[in-house]
Formats: C-alpha cells, sequence, structure tokens
DNA sequence: TAACAATATTGCTATATAATTATATTTATT
DNA sequence: AATAAATATAATTATATAGCAATATTGTTA
C-alpha cells in the first residue's frame, strides 16, 4: 500500500528510516554537498545551484528539516538553513557502529 | 511526478541516494540489525524474525541486494544473506565526511 | 500603504512504494 | 516421478512521492 507498519518496528528504526528517506533523493544530497562547500549558512541562493523550480525545492528543503537534517532561521525576508550538527553526529555514531560490528562479523559465508 | 529526474545529478548523488533510499525503511533496517547480530549469516529465519509476510521480505531483501547493502548466495534449497562489508565501509566514509565537514563549518549561524 | 522580494502552500498529475494473496519456480527428499 | 520446502514473481490495491504552475503568505522598502 505504500504505507509503512511502523507499529511493528522500535521507535530508534522508525525514526532512522525517517532520517535515511530524507537523505535519499539526489536533490537534497545535492543541497547537502552545497551546505557544506559554502562552509556556512545560506539563503535562497540554494533554488539557483540546485536544477529544480523554487516550490520543488521549498519540498526538499522541509523533508530535510523534518528529519532534522537542516535547520532553519528566519532573517527577514529570506531563510537561513544550514546543517544540523547534532543528527550527522548521530548519524556518524549509527553508521559507525555498523562498521564496527560488520568487521568483528568477519566469517564472510557469502 | 514521484519520478525523480537523475539527469541532474552527478552520479555519485545517484548512487548514494539509492543506497540512502534502501536503508531508508525501518523493516530493512531491522534486518540489517538482525543480520549484525547473528554474526553470520542467515537464511530463510529472517522471515521469523520480521513481523512481514514471505514476498514482502523478499521484496526488501531484494532493495538491499540491488542497492549492494547485502549480499546473497544459493545454499541448496535457501539463500544465505549477509551484509556487504563494502558497501557499510563506503556508507561509514561518506558520512565521515560529512560529519568531519560539519565540525569545521562551526560558525553555528542557525 | 503599495509594491516588491523571498519563501511556503495548494492543487494537480504521474510514477513509485509497501503490502498482501495467489501462483510459480527451484531444489531436496522420498 | 511426486511431494514438500524455500524463495521468487505476478497481480492488485492503497498510499506516498516528485515535480510543476499558480497562488498565498510574509517581511522589506519606497
Amino acid at each position: 500500500m505504500g504505507t509503512t507498519n511502523t507499529t511493528l518496528y522500535t521507535k530508534e528504526h522508525n525514526e532512522q528510516a525517517e532520517l535515511f528517506k530524507a537523505l535519499g533523493h539526489p536533490a537534497r544530497l545535492k543541497i547537502i554537498t552545497h551546505l557544506l562547500a559554502v562552509k556556512s549558512c545560506i539563503c535562497g541562493d540554494i533554488v539557483s545551484a540546485i536544477q529544480l523550480s523554487q516550490p520543488s525545492i521549498t519540498r526538499h528543503l522541509k523533508v530535510l528539516k523534518d528529519a532534522r537534517v537542516i535547520q532553519g532561521t528566519i532573517e527577514g525576508n529570506s531563510v537561513c538553513y544550514c546543517l544540523d550538527p547534532q543528527t550527522i553526529s548521530k548519524l556518524n555514531e549509527l553508521v559507525s557502529l555498523m562498521a564496527i560490528d560488520i568487521e568483528s562479523t568477519n566469517e564472510q559465508c557469502c
């Protein structure tokens, strides 16, 4: 049905899935890369950096914001977006743990 | 349109997005967690570990396999699945870089 | 206050996804 | 060869997502 039955899973798995899902679109990765590249907050110029319509960008930004990948603060007329270090850090821990766990599981049976 | 226009993005971003997308479902994270926990390849018992129908599991496994998160080898009647260390390692590098980059961008303007 | 600028929302369409039941395929076993 | 077991595929349904054009909202400035 296109609808995930979240009741079957832990809160953690559901939250982590939301995060990964938010990262699962090239436009959103491009936005993130852009935010990292400019080394500071950026405002409306995301639209000119990404080849999508303004409403589409806004939507992608909303997805990233809902997943707490980015934060947005209103600065007068425009909005200043930047990455949320906490979320990226949490993501990093999660993936690092996976990588460590997999190292110790070096039975390579497949 | 529900269809991502992949031509707008780099091959890397498209590939990374595919990977994140594959991880963006709690059932698939549960499968991964299970594979990490049993510390070895497991076969059909994934179905009993996850509360979903057999075809749904098979589909999730296919998504993970297509994204190279897991590998599957046929063992007689059943299939043995395990995580692909290379992909997890690549993912780890990517996310680590993000985390490092964000550290150096500590202007916290938002 | 009017006009402008920047961002958000709405409405729409087409494709993608999640899930199931039923069926098919494949291999093992008797 | 027949049956059983394990996995995969097909068909179906409902919801989600990506994208855009048009419009609304919100804040700035003349």
